[in-house]
DNA sequence: ATCAACAGGTCAAAGATAGTCAAAAGGGCA
DNA sequence: TGCCCTTTTGACTATCTTTGACCTGTTGAT
């Protein structure tokens, strides 16, 4: 018999194919009731099967109506940005390279001069007050995030 | 379902936003009746969906004829900037706050929504690996950097 | 002036979710 | 079998919501 982590993964992606906008929300432990197992396991199978590298973006909120929402990123927005994701995932970036791959999304029309402008303020040395390495460790999960975020659907070309 | 702060919270925007002075003025007690909740209940929805920072001012008044009064300030000079950075400088300031903050940017239309999206991904809780206190600390000051960006002369309506 | 009734405010506890982490359980394979 | 990797679970933590007991300010009657 297939796996728990198995099913429900299945689960999930009938779930997103459903969806007209490739966006599903649910609860936590309602899943978890449906398939009759702890709730952490939920968060084992999203950490596991629908992770950053396999194209998805996950989102939560605890508490009173708490939830949590998975994004499939289309294939062709991934492919653009995928490398310099894998590029900075878990490692260090500076003001520098930071800078730069900035300048690169800008001429690539990725995002706007004034954009740009934005999220070089989030990134510079004096939006950080880390000592290094944490500094630059930050910095690149910031870039992680918004270059994550450029994928999700309907953010490309909209600027 | 959507929780019951999500709805009070629609509820009023709604009628705020039917309201020809930006302004609206209930009892609360009154408000908690027709959500049959709590009237505390309506003060949290204010104080954590209403707040300065989210551009509300909420004055009120107790005893006979009391009421509660909602204001919406719109934010469209570099002054109020200002104040925003003031009031978060040397602070932390937690997602919920941030989110609220950067909603108003763009409800006053400061920001663009993709601006908004960029920048929530820039100071959302996963992208800042780091521990409280000191996440609110970063995402205090990576806020107070992106505010100062926007005061540059030539940054405002630009979008 | 005083007091009772009538608002709204505060704060902490309880409730409702989700996340983390490590131990236990399974499963494949040399 | 022994080892390693993956899955499953549960205790503990973090975050957000909801409620209620108690507090403070206003108004109006006496």
């Amino acid at each position: 018999m297939r796996s728990l982590v198995d099913q429900i993964e299945a689960y999930i992606k009938e779930m997103l194919a459903r969806s007209p906008n490739g966006l599903l929300e649910i609860q936590r432990q309602e899943l978890a009731q449906a398939f009759a197992c702890a709730p952490s396991q939920i968060t084992y199978v999203l950490s596991t099967r629908f992770s950053v590298e396999q194209g998805y973006l996950v989102e939560s909120r605890r508490g009173g109506g708490g939830f949590v929402r998975i994004v499939k990123l289309p294939l062709n927005a991934r492919d653009s940005l995928q490398f310099l994701v894998e590029r900075i995932v878990g490692q260090e970036v500076s003001q520098q390279i930071a800078e730069g791959l900035l300048r690169r999304l800008e001429e690539d029309q990725l995002i706007s001069r004034r954009e740009r402008v934005l999220l070089r303020a989030a990134i510079r040395r004096e939006a950080l007050p880390l000592e290094l390495p944490a500094r630059d460790q930050v910095r690149a999960a910031i870039l992680r995030s918004v270059l994550l975020t450029l994928m999700v659907p309907g953010m490309a070309g909209e600027k």
